[in-house]
DNA sequence: GATGAATGAGGTTTCATTCAT
DNA sequence: CATGAATGAAACCTCATTCAT
């Protein structure tokens, strides 16, 4: 029960998921052009025929990864919906934990993140979904006078999703980091700046 | 002058800019294993072989494009070291010439861009480069004091590096906007972070 | 039985062979150069995938034959190693019998004779080991005193090389002579030279 | 005066000598089809239509090396006729002095050598001359009673050629012996054969 | 549920050769 | 006497994909 009633057996069912999880290291490690059929085939134990028993193409099965690593995405970044209305500390908080839950899933799904945010054709398109997400949640932040007025929250959001991306690739899928501290450096950084207040400024000199 | 002076005539060397100019606009566009010989030779009016007179192969083309990119991205970078020592408004302008400079490079070059950012095999290799220069400049400003000790230099660099990528393909690229205003906008957020000061804030609520 | 347990059926198989055989063919007249792929597949009614599917490459399949020739020819001229200590009858016709078996191989294979003699890179190391193995079995004769002690016997065995690709091309391989005579009017020539006795020579006179 | 009276001036003469040296060398090396037009001109440091001023095409270099190579050793075979009716010893020392000559000519030609008896399409034509050459000489001492009325003279023709052949490629062109002492052995051998006396071959009879 | 066998389509590269200067 | 520039023709090889079993 519950079982979505198709037509394949525990067996077959094995087999995709099989080839699945074989391309998506392929892809995310070779890119797509050069991961080639016969190599996930006979990483799997399997034939070519079989791989068209279960997926109508080569490009087919990256638009499943594609699309998982998509879906994902967009559940947890929408789940992590600032809270209107409260205090600095909390709006801290906040966007810690969620930037924390990204990195999570980009850390947990190193293969997708790398087939969503590099090899997929609609990356562009995906990161700008991400981009759109964000950067609803800093508007309502700004409006409510939290963050500078002056800033373009389009370019901020913009510049969020390309740390995000740069250190999930180099700090994150090699295990530099954890996603709690590169969360936690990420919302340090963004909110308060590289510059010390003027007057710690002052007085050190 | 400063020609590597080969044995080729001045129409040589004309074809050969002409089929270099078109496979940087083909790569970058296409990426590398769409883009096909026989189209760059094409659109230049050429034969197949003629291609093979002036490049060893469709990897070597590559190459010399990834090569005029990634000399002529350190060379800006490192002018654009800061120079020691000065205040805080002096840095904010330095810093902010420093990406112009960058920005306008991009600018200039969208297809190199794309290429050395995008489809070279040393993309990483280069933005790693690229980050190795700005975590140098960057040090020594906050063994000066000016930037908070806690930050990470080289977390901060890579964010950076995140950001020029992504605003370069997001807004400078498509002309959304330009050099001068984009840096601004980076160094204003990266510099005093996104919140309002602590009493501004105070007072707002 | 013996064979090689790849995981192919007997389609397979006939399809690979039949490919090796026209290809032998095909070297064997043409040479390797003017020998094409698209000729061998197209004569077996199959298509150039098909030939990759077999073999790696077109060096690949020379290879092959080439190493069928050099595996058989020398297997051949080790069992025909003379029996020490015998009269020069038994020597006479054992040497003959050696001849006339390498002889009737290179008329079984004529296409291999070609390959391994002219076509193959290796052609040359081939006959060096087969002067090798021939010089070895003459030595051992010429130390009991049956040949002259003057001889060198390397000259000896290289000579004899020479006469056997020299007859076997001009006299063996299209149907001039048979094995047995060839090797028998070798041995005669070779054993007791070309010269009559003096006393007949002076007879005659 | 005497100059045939061609359209060629000095140089062009020079360069074309040039070619055809370096096209034998290459030839004589790599094979034909490994032999690059293009290798030859810039060893001559000469571009690929200078070619074409002397050489109708590849093929055409190739024949006229051939034809050097074959009118040469056609004219040396031809002088080394046997005078008819002298002593046994005389038909030694003559035989022996013929081959020398074709020896030293070998010698002194090793790339035209192995053009003209491997790499040239005519290769077996010209060693057929050669054996019939032979074999007119051979005849003749035979009629007269000096070699063994049994043996087949063609074979006996054939036979020498293979030899030379080999010997030639073994031990002349790589300097391991000197043309003197390959003809002198390659006489004994054939002249006496390789068994001890007559007696001695009786006796163990 | 899976395989053995095969193919259509196309891509990169090579090379002898030529034309205009 | 020679070159700069270019090409026609073709070869080898690869890969995603299919059909019959």
């Amino acid at each position: 029960m519950g079982q979505r009633g198709r037509k394949k057996g525990a067996i077959g069912e094995q087999s995709r998921t099989l080839l699945l999880n074989i391309a998506a290291d392929e892809f995310a490690h070779q890119g797509y052009f050069e991961t080639k059929v016969s190599t996930i085939v006979s990483r799997a134990g399997l034939t070519q025929p079989a791989f068209y028993l279960y997926f109508q193409s080569k490009e087919a099965i990256l638009q499943e990864l594609v699309e998982l690593f998509r879906a994902k995405l967009v559940e947890l970044t929408q789940k992590s919906r600032l809270e209107p209305g409260t205090d600095l500390q909390t709006i801290h908080q906040s966007i810690t934990a969620g930037l924390t839950t990204v990195f999570r899933f980009l850390h947990d799904e190193p293969n997708l993140t790398r087939i969503g945010f590099v090899v997929a054709p609609e990356a562009e398109e995906i990161k700008k979904q991400l981009v759109a997400l964000i950067k609803e949640n800093l508007t309502s932040e700004q409006t409510d006078g939290f963050f500078h007025a002056h800033l373009d929250m389009d370019i901020v959001a913009e510049s969020l999703v390309g740390i995000i991306e740069r250190l999930t690739f180099t700090k994150l899928l090699n295990g530099l980091k954890d996603p709690e501290s590169l969360a936690d450096e990420m919302v340090r950084l963004l909110l308060y700046g590289m510059l010390v207040d003027k007057e710690s400024a002052a007085e050190k000199r």
